[in-house]
DNA sequence: GGCTTGACTAATG
DNA sequence: TCATTAGCCAAGC
């Protein structure tokens, strides 16, 4: 049976999974690639999901995944910070997001 | 079929 | 709080 059981929810689909939960982080809120990583069954795959945000779709806020430190490691850090702020997202002396205030938790 | 890279995390000092 | 180390997984060559 080809059917592939829901525990392994990494899989070819990798890539749309990651996605998809991004998609679901309202604005004003941010998450991390470990949240992300672990909404998907496993807080191992952090980097993957930041290989995935690398090439989605331009419709996914990729801009609202952070470090589990709050920072923006995009390659486009500038213009990620610019989109937060827009959505009134704040963020420390540091330029590190205050995810105590906008860490979204589903 | 195997090795390297990478938008990371958690643990330790 | 910061710096360093080890581990994990998927895609590309």
């Amino acid at each position: 049976m080809p059917s592939p059981p829901e525990a392994r929810v990494i899989g070819p689909g990798f890539h749309g999974r990651v996605t998809d939960v991004v998609r679901l982080v309202p604005p004003g809120s941010v998450v991390t690639y470990g949240d992300v990583g672990r909404l998907l069954g496993s807080a191992h795959i952090a980097r993957q999901v930041g290989w995935a945000l690398a090439a989605c779709a331009p419709d996914v806020p990729w801009h609202r995944v952070v470090n589990a430190r709050g920072e923006l490691t995009s390659p486009s850090a500038s213009e990620q910070r610019v989109r937060l702020a827009a959505e009134g997202v704040e963020f420390d002396d540091q330029g590190r997001v205050l995810l105590r205030r906008h860490r979204w938790q589903p």
